[in-house]
DNA sequence: AACCCCATCAACCGCCACAGA
DNA sequence: TTCTGTGGCGGTTGATGGGGT
């Protein structure tokens, strides 16, 4: 139980309707500021800190209450991935929101949602790990070391990308994620906004792109040398291929889905990193944008824009589902070429 | 109707950074 | 340089209300 005061008499809990008359009749003639002061000059039998938190967060003009936005939610999820937990620094991005707001939106809606996504909150990375990768493919018939051999049967930039994938998706320490993908002399840092952007605009899961993007130098090492032999790439090909796919520079020319959903999504978005020229042309020998090209054409669902699905219904469950679509749809995507196998 | 469970969010707490004495 | 006061931040708590049984 919430103690109602104090033993130091002061009032603890929820705020009166008087006692808000009180403090912004106070602030209005005087300011805000002095906080611990403030509550004695104003009549109030609260603690500086109790009336500041009041003001912040909850009297303040401007305060914006209510649901959150689509497009809030989408800038909230970009900036944490960035930020991290810093409410404030969040919050200043999102006008009218306090970082008490968001914080609360976070843990109780977006964080649930994610999980339930298989993403980690934390690191914005898939919680799927190698084992439940073999797992997929081996429930679609396919078995990651046999892959690896028959690259003869199949498109080799087919098999390079899933070289990559099972590379990175050994990936599972965060730590080790995070100074790795800062000191990455290969991959900048800020490319993982412009990363996220492009995930976002084609509606890839940019999570499959967060690890991939954490990828270990020592990784590289486990890309087969046969394999890049055999294809006439080498490991540096891979590799800028790599960044290009991390980038979203191998989708910029995928006809209508990307560039219409590129649209949409800066038009949405309030935030707008201005990183591309960090962006690392894509390899001239391998073709990502042909591999998912490829990819997208096999799959016999339809695209759906973001808008287009929103715009039917604005329940959180609509928002839920149409997350977890988006991840089951790419997650099905990138299995389905067994059938040409 | 009564009870339980769970989600939500306002409010609190403890800690930290920083400025000024 | 150290101490102290203040503001700010992030994590956590608990009151409340809605839904299910």
């Amino acid at each position: 139980m919430r103690k109602i005061a104090s033993e130091n008499g002061l009032k603890k809990g929820p705020w009166t309707e008087d006692e808000d008359l009180k403090l912004i009749r106070y602030i209005q003639a005087h300011g805000p500021g002095q906080w611990r002061i403030l509550p004695k000059n104003a009549g109030l039998q609260r603690c500086g800190k109790s009336c500041r938190l009041r003001w912040i967060n909850y009297l303040r003009p401007g305060i914006k209450r209510g649901r959150f936005s689509f497009e809030e939610e989408e800038t909230i999820i970009q900036l944490h991935s960035v930020m991290g937990n810093k409410w404030s620094a969040i919050a200043a991005r999102l006008p009218g929101r306090t970082d008490n707001e968001i914080k609360n939106y976070w843990n109780t809606h977006i964080r649930k949602r994610l999980l339930q996504m298989g993403i980690d909150p934390v690191t914005h990375a898939p919680r799927v790990n190698f084992l439940e990768i073999s797992s997929i493919l081996n429930s679609a018939g396919l078995n990651l070391s046999n892959i690896l051999n028959l690259q003869t049967l199949v498109n080799p930039q087919l098999l390079k990308l899933a070289t990559i994938l099972a590379s990175s998706s050994k990936i599972e320490n965060r730590e080790l994620c995070l100074n790795n993908h800062i000191n990455h002399p290969l991959i900048p840092y800020q490319n993982h906004q412009n990363s996220n952007l492009a995930f976002a605009a084609l509606n890839l899961p940019n999570t499959l792109l967060n690890q991939s993007h954490l990828m270990h130098e020592n990784d590289i090492q486990n890309i087969p040398d046969n394999l890049v032999n055999m294809n006439g790439d080498t490991t540096q090909d891979i590799l800028m291929c790599e960044r290009a796919f991390l980038t979203g520079d191998c989708f910029n020319n995928i006809p209508n889905y990307s560039n219409q959903s590129t649209a949409q999504t800066s038009e949405k978005s309030s935030f707008q990193p201005s990183y591309t020229e960090n962006i690392i042309p894509s390899s001239p020998k391998f073709n990502y944008e042909s591999v998912l090209s490829s990819l997208m054409s096999r799959s016999p669902t339809p695209v759906i824009s973001p808008s287009e699905f929103i715009n039917n219904g604005s329940t959180e469950d609509v928002r839920e589902s149409y997350c977890s679509s988006m991840f089951k749809l790419e997650t099905q995507k990138s299995f389905e070429f067994n059938d040409s196998m």
